[in-house]
DNA sequence: GTTTATTTTAAACAGATTTTAATAATTTTG
DNA sequence: CAAAATTATTAAAATCTGTTTAAAATAAAC
């Protein structure tokens, strides 16, 4: 562990705010609760960061930085289709169970200002479908998959995946299922995504 | 109209306030700005709603009752299955086209407080889903289609409709569209939609 | 060991929402 | 149709935000 000066109350205040923020949602939290929760004075709040919305950015920027690689290489390894999406899916799923607030959280901060690209660009990075999208096309052309449009098709994809961790309490409390069911519910996903995948893109 | 006293005024701070928070973003409106746009006392704020947290969940509940209904009675309507689906996609993008901030802004909410049932269960009485796992069951009894687990289904359908609405900025950013360009590419999902579920359920 | 830079602190600031308590208007009712 | 009771409106004060300031403690450099 880092000597409790300089760097470490830095890296404190994030680990605190970002647990804060995942548990409650960035405006139901304060920063004197940031502070007093991190056990630090409440100026070095603006001492690190210069403000809360400061903050949260870097928070957020960590987020991507910690699981993009592993979501961007899937995308464009040398590997056949069909387990490429199965592998995208399962490595996927398996990053949001492991931080099951993480489509929540990022989905509000692209709604909390839209406006501002320097967000965005972050997420960006995470989508380089190039190498996918001709994959695509080059099957179709072999006739082995039906003929799709990559855009659509990958915006579908992410949507298959992502969408049920941004409304996950809906879904427990609509088919009330508990904690348990509910991860199995997440687990068997993996398998009907696939499935509804592939078998739409067969000729 | 209505006379000025009463409800009226009360209408006129939820029309006002809905229009704010969608234009921009539920935390970069205050009260006052609420209060004087609908030419009000800044007091009736919370003399009509008891706080600012209290307007948002009535503005909220008043969406989802005033498009609810047609969304639950496409899903429980008798009329065949591959027609159903293409009516559901359809007017659902229709209300998201119309009222394009409504996904963000449900979302939000529901990240905002995921813990107060109450405003998941105005939610909820949405996906009443009772006659369409059926249709989806029996559908598959008699080999029309493959068989599916209705519920992964069924998310799977609002997944593929919702989400592009959730992250409607990033795929501009992406593909770097123009405004018409985001409404071709939100056209042409109605048909990418259906053609991916029914392709999907080929036997 | 004095100077310099970094880190921490307490107190105050400007901004916001919410509460209070008093006043005006409307509706109820005897 | 007045008196009472309820409802609507207001201005001012109280409370809670995020942020700033300026001074004190600590560590690093010369």
């Amino acid at each position: 562990m880092d000597t409790k000066h300089g760097n470490a109350t830095r890296l404190k205040l994030m680990e605190t705010a970002r647990e804060l923020f995942i548990a409650k949602g960035v405006d139901r939290v304060g920063v004197r609760e940031i502070a007093s929760k991190a056990g630090v004075n409440l100026s070095l709040m603006n001492y690190y960061f210069q403000s809360k919305e400061n903050l949260l950015e870097q928070i957020f920027e960590q987020s991507i930085k910690d699981n993009g690689q592993k979501i961007r290489q899937i995308l464009n390894a040398d590997m056949p289709l069909d387990q490429k999406i199965k592998t995208y899916i399962n490595a996927y799923i398996d990053i949001l169970t492991e931080d099951p607030l993480l489509v929540p959280f990022v989905l509000s901060i692209i709604h909390r200002n839209a406006e501002q690209a320097s967000r965005l660009k972050a997420v960006h990075t995470l989508y380089n479908t190039e190498t996918f999208s001709n994959q695509l096309k080059h099957e179709a052309e072999l006739g082995n998959i039906r003929k799709v449009d990559p855009e659509q098709f990958f915006i579908s994809m992410i949507s298959l995946i992502l969408f049920p961790f941004a409304i996950k309490w809906l879904i427990g409390y609509r088919m009330t299922l508990n904690k348990e069911q509910m991860a199995q519910f997440l687990e068997d996903r993996r398998e009907h995504v696939y499935d509804l995948l592939m078998n739409s893109l067969r000729p």
